[in-house]
Formats: structure tokens, C-alpha cells, sequence
DNA sequence: AAGAGGATGAACT
DNA sequence: GTTCATCCTCTTG
């Protein structure tokens, strides 16, 4: 697996590169531990006229300026004054198009990240969730703004261990949109792996029971 | 200066 | 299905 190069991410299609982010590995290195996953859900953001994007109208304040960042780095912001959500900033310097990494597939160190969440039993609830994720990861604020293409840097990016196909993708409408985001809303510009049982899923449903798993 | 609300998750009834 | 934790950012005045 190859770290993907800053050139990866300098399009300014942020749709199309959310796409293309599906099926590579996201790696971590903090508190000296090591995790690797497959990203297989994604959401896209485009400062221009994105109105459910922090930078609309790509305005620059002090919380979204490593949106501005070229390509390649990483935008982390606190949520809910809780959870921190870790996105991919993509196109020219200046262009405030990020991608949110919504959910993973766990591939290597999985004890640190259920130990990390909580949870005695492997299950999808580890990591099928933006906060969660970053929880399991140990993302936080503090790796607001750290490039993405570098095997030094604490979270960077390699190549894919399978190829998705475009017919094996999901594309639909975002998550946690309000009326207030109005046309925007209806984008369809959440995509995931389809049948990958690590995506996401409506807050309604019960994961443990889903899975058939006791708590 | 003040207040509302949020790209969520967990624990309730 | 509902509620709340928790705090920052943005809007409004």
C-alpha cells in the first residue's frame, strides 16, 4: 500500500474524490498505537455553494481556516461541543471542499479501538459513526490542520486492497441535514459501499440487537 | 453581550 | 421515539 500523494487530493470535483476515498486505508499512530481501516463511508462538503458546508461561501473564520489548507490535510472541528469529526480537505489552497470520514472497516489494531470505545465485543458500533471513529482512533482537535500524506504524520492515507466499482457505490442524501441547509439538503453526496455492513446506520436501530449480539 | 443551535452518540421510556 | 450531554460558533442587537 501506497501513502496516496498530496496530488491525490487537488481536484476540485470534491464529489468525485469523495468516490475515489472509498476502499482506502485510513492509518493512525497516536498514544503509540497503531490502527489501520478501510474507509467505507464518505460525505462531501464544497465551501463554494454548499450551504450545509461550515465555509459557505467559502468565509473563512478561525474554526474552518484549515479548510483552506491545499489538499491533503486533515479538518478536525468539535461537534455537539463533544465529538470531533474528522474530514479530508481537498482541492487548491483556498477552496474549502472537505470530505467527513463517516464510518470505517477496522483492519489492525481493533483491541485498541474497542478498548478505546468501550465495547467488549467486536461489532460495527465500534467505528460506524463520525464520532465514533474518531473516538476509536483517538482523532482529536489537536490533529486540526496535520497533512494526510505524509507515514509521519499521526492519521495519513494509503492505497486501496480492493478496488470499489462504481456500481458498488451508494450515493445518497447527507446526514443530519435541516431545513435550514433547504436545497442543499437533497444532495446526493453521502456515499458508501454497498452491503458493507460497516457503513453507518439510522439512529433508530439497535445495533446489538441487530447483530444478533448480548450486551 | 446574549442566545440559539449543531455534519452526534448514548441512555432512556 | 425522546432527551440530554456539552461547548463552540455564528448571528443578532
Amino acid at each position: 500500500m501506497e501513502v496516496l500523494p498530496a496530488s491525490f487530493y487537488l481536484s476540485d470535483d470534491v464529489v468525485d474524490i469523495a468516490k475515489k476515498l472509498l476502499g482506502k486505508v485510513l492509518h493512525t499512530n497516536t498514544d503509540n498505537k497503531l490502527t489501520s481501516s478501510i474507509i467505507v463511508e464518505t460525505e462531501a462538503y464544497r465551501g463554494l455553494d454548499d450551504k450545509a458546508c461550515h465555509a459557505f461561501g467559502n468565509k473563512m473564520s478561525p474554526r474552518t481556516k484549515s479548510m483552506f489548507l491545499p489538499g491533503g490535510h486533515a479538518y478536525v472541528y468539535l461537534c455537539y461541543g463533544i465529538h470531533a469529526l474528522m474530514n479530508v480537505v481537498t482541492g487548491p489552497e483556498g477552496q474549502a471542499n472537505v470530505i467527513l470520514i463517516r464510518a470505517i472497516q477496522p483492519l489492525h489494531g481493533i483491541e485498541f479501538m474497542m478498548n478505546r470505545r468501550n465495547v467488549p465485543i467486536l461489532s460495527p458500533v465500534i467505528t460506524n459513526g463520525p464520532g465514533k471513529l474518531t473516538a476509536a482512533c483517538n482523532i482529536q482537535m489537536s490533529n486540526d490542520g496535520i497533512p494526510l500524506y505524509s507515514s509521519d504524520s499521526p492519521v495519513f492515507i494509503t492505497s486501496e486492497i480492493e478496488l470499489i466499482s462504481a456500481k458498488n457505490i451508494y450515493e445518497g442524501p447527507r446526514v443530519g441535514m435541516t431545513k435550514r441547509i433547504d436545497s442543499c439538503a437533497h444532495r446526493p453526496w453521502r456515499f458508501y459501499i454497498k452491503n458493507n455492513v460497516w457503513v453507518s446506520y439510522p439512529r433508530n436501530v439497535d445495533y446489538y440487537k441487530r447483530w444478533n449480539i448480548e450486551k
